[in-house]
RNA sequence: GGUCCCUUCGUCUAUCGGUUAGGACGCGAGAUUUUCAAUCUUGAAAGACGGGUUCGACUCCCGUAGGGACCGCCA
């Protein structure tokens, strides 16, 4: 509530992931934090995909993560924005720095870069790169080797970084080295094609995981030499597994797909999400607009939070029991390709099944954490009839179990309608009439 | 190892110097229910440790321990 009309203007965000693989759940936290921050200050969220790592490009994964982004709700405004194809822009603002004396071109070869390291290694002491060739004059190249550009860094003082979440954290400078900003192929690195691009992007607020925060301090520096405004910061602390370490692929870092075909409704998802290193008081369900009035990035802890399915599966059977049974239905056909047997059900859905399963849906809903139990609880829909009787079934049909059904039938058939209600009413009445427990009669008919 | 960050019930969290330290998930017990689920009632469960500052510290400061992030011509 604080700056939504600040003088200063709506706020930009982005989200900036890396196609290198799905959207994984940190990211999406990350994206619905930069999308509240937005919608609650009517700013905008752009989205960027940082592609400037040719060999590692996948145009499946930037897919995956448009579709992980889609799935959660959380849109974006304008195009999607290729950082690798505004490369000439970055190199250009290089030549800038180069221009300017903030910045130098380096001969030093990967082959000396590891012998640096290794004798750091050897007398234990920490590694800073010093290149020679920040004072050296280019005219001493070697001719015919390639070499890579980088940031003149100020070498005294502190690079201080005023972090909404983070607070204010101060950076030696002496700690830092140059920064390589341009590969000896002539590509940008990530840290100037970050700075130049939020830059240009007009980017606000800068919403990030916690891995960033050293690199904030680099391009700090970057803006600094460029003499730019530096955007406010945000590091949010990143998710861990059950065991506290750093969430992994064996605990529940999978892509935001899997979360989908476990059966998660979207709404549940980012519910559970945002409560994770944030809060509200003691606010624990709450509607997606009520987040978007709410939420701050300054009361994002600074502790990592760990990922919790128990929690998530409460959440999402809340949200399953609420939700609309259509809209469930709808829920259901979405995920159930890619269920196995889903297809099976799907061949099978027509519209008279939809119909069934619309009215199964209210007792349905009732026991589900997640779409694919409530799948598995109208199986019964799809069942060959008649249903074959398992052991525990034949138990309860004896003789006395069987009479006792062959009594009620007609009085069910009688019913008007097959509605819950009636059809208990009719059961209680005829166990009162014959004097049973209410077990004796109930027993046989469920089986 | 260096730099930086973190530390309240098992987990997610509230508290913003004065509370019987609250809520949620999970777990236990009970009620309800034909079963399950849901719902309601209820129980157990926490300030890492050691020093300060203060009339008073979970809250502020220092140290210790533990955990984490980063340390690429990756992002």
């Amino acid at each position: 509530m604080t700056d939504k009309s600040a003088s200063a203007g709506a706020p930009v965000v982005r989200f900036a992931p890396s196609p290198t693989g799905y959207l994984h759940i940190g990211g999406a936290r990350t994206a619905l934090f930069n999308w509240l921050y937005a919608k609650g200050r009517g700013g905008k969220m752009l989205l960027r995909i940082e592609d400037t790592d040719r060999e590692r490009n996948n145009p499946e994964a930037v897919a995956a993560i448009v579709d992980g982004l889609k799935w959660l709700e959380l849109t974006w405004d304008g195009d999607t924005v290729s950082q690798f194809a505004r490369a000439h822009r970055h190199r250009q603002v290089a030549e800038e720095l180069l221009a300017s004396g903030h910045a130098y071109k380096c001969w030093l070869t990967p082959a000396e870069l590891d012998a640096m390291r290794e004798s750091a290694q050897a007398e234990k002491r920490p590694l800073t790169i010093r290149s020679p060739w920040r004072e050296r004059d280019p005219a001493e190249a070697p001719a015919g080797v390639p070499h890579v550009i980088r940031l003149k860094a100020p070498r005294e003082g502190e690079t201080v970084i005023e972090d909404q979440v983070q607070g204010r954290v101060v950076f030696a400078n002496k700690e830092l080295d140059d920064l390589i900003i341009v590969r000896s192929d002539g590509n940008p690195t990530y840290n100037l094609a970050v700075v130049v691009d939020d830059h240009d992007m007009k980017v606000t607020h800068i919403i990030r995981g916690v891995d960033h925060l050293t690199n904030a301090a680099r391009q700090t520096q970057i803006y600094q030499a460029m003499g730019w405004d530096v955007p406010i910061f945000a590091h949010v602390p990143l998710i861990h597994g059950p065991d506290g370490a750093k969430l992994s692929k064996r605990h529940g870092a999978l892509g935001i797909e899997a979360y989908k075909e476990m059966g998660y409704l979207p709404a549940a998802l980012r519910n559970y999400l945002v409560r994770l290193g944030w809060s509200h008081g003691n606010d624990e369900i709450m509607s997606t607009s009520q987040m978007v009035d709410w939420f701050d990035t300054v009361d994002i802890n600074r502790s990592a939070a760990r990922f919790d399915f128990a929690k998530l599966e409460d959440l999402n059977g809340h949200y399953i029991r609420h939700a609309d049974d259509q809209e469930l239905l709808s829920r259901i056909e979405d995920v159930l390709p890619y269920l196995p047997g889903g297809a099976g059900i799907v061949a099978r859905l027509d519209a008279n099944m939809r119909a069934k399963f619309l009215i199964a849906m209210p007792g349905l809903k009732e026991r589900a954490k997640t779409l694919v139990e409530l799948i598995s609880g109208a199986d019964f829909l799809f069942a060959d009839r008649p249903l074959p009787l398992d052991e525990k079934a034949q138990k309860l049909l004896d003789a006395e179990g069987r009479q006792r059904l062959a009594d009620m039938l007609p009085k069910l058939e009688a019913a008007g309608h097959w509605k819950a209600s009636e059809l208990e009413e009719i059961v209680r009445t005829y166990a009162e009439a014959s004097g049973a427990k209410l077990g004796k009669v109930a027993q046989p008919l469920r089986a």
